[in-house]
DNA sequence: CATATAGTTGAGACAGAGTCTCAGTTTCAT
DNA sequence: ATGAAACTGAGACTCTGTCTCAACTATATG
């Protein structure tokens, strides 16, 4: 079904239905859950598909483009510090502009968010919150 | 100051003060704000010290070991992606032991976040909010 | 149907972040 | 002073992702 819809939107743009555009949409339609790109590449393949994982990464952004899959954000590896201070927990507002990153803390923010594990009954331990967007130094 | 603490820290783990370990720690008190390992490293040769990355990535551990630094957790490349469902937007709550992935929407969490953002001018655009902790499949 | 052409492909080089090994060096307890 | 244990830098290696390039293919047109 979905996948007319994928067709239809690659026409539109002038692009080409190729095999191998066809296999990729095809395994991300039919497998649940999350997944990384080079997953995709390693599960294409052992399903015989003879995809590169070039053409992997140049198709993912299709399926976004095209509305198909959204990217999670993941704190993956790529590790960032700082030093250690007083007020030990916060969370932080990036601006994509400047790229500075304003600390927080709310009190009922974590409140909330214990609450929300509660009803999953999932014992949080840590998290993460980053809010991404324009700070008003930017936001003129 | 701080920096005695962790001498203290070093030595009673049965470790070795080096210079290396020294101009890395004083290079991390000293600066402020976030940083990447290689960050630290490009800093540290351009002051003419003549440590290696491989020196910058096994002292890291102990910073944080020691109460130093601190990891802040970003979300950099390594991209995940899932399929697009109704429901759009949400977070997640990761479970450490087995990799369950929980979403989960929140709408007063979402209002709160954005009353934060007006306090700090912030025009939020998109967030990341990610819960690590334990399923209740896995919490026994 | 032939064909031109613009888009697509896989291989492999490259890049950045991080890990690991190993031979040589340094710290520090004795 | 000395020797064992810890540490070091260089560089090979891995993993994720990007880019180039020559060969290939989908598709619109004649």
């Amino acid at each position: 079904m979905e996948k007319q819809e994928f067709d239809a939107f690659i026409s539109k743009k002038g692009l080409k239905l190729t095999r191998e555009r066809d296999e990729i949409v095809s395994e991300v339609l039919c497998c649940q859950g999350h997944f990384a790109p080079d997953e995709l590449f390693v599960q294409l393949r052992s399903k015989g598909s003879k995809v590169s994982r070039a053409s992997i990464y140049r198709t993912i952004p299709l399926l976004v483009e095209g509305g198909l899959i959204a990217e999670v954000e993941r704190t993956d590896k790529h590790a960032h510090y700082e030093k250690v201070s007083k007020n030990s927990h916060h969370d932080h507002m990036i601006c994509t502009v400047c790229g500075r990153v304003i600390e927080f803390y709310s009190k009922p923010l974590e409140r909330l968010q214990e609450s929300v594990c509660k009803r999953e009954n999932f014992r949080g331990v840590r998290h993460c919150l980053e809010i991404m967007g324009v700070c008003e130094n930017c936001d003129g």
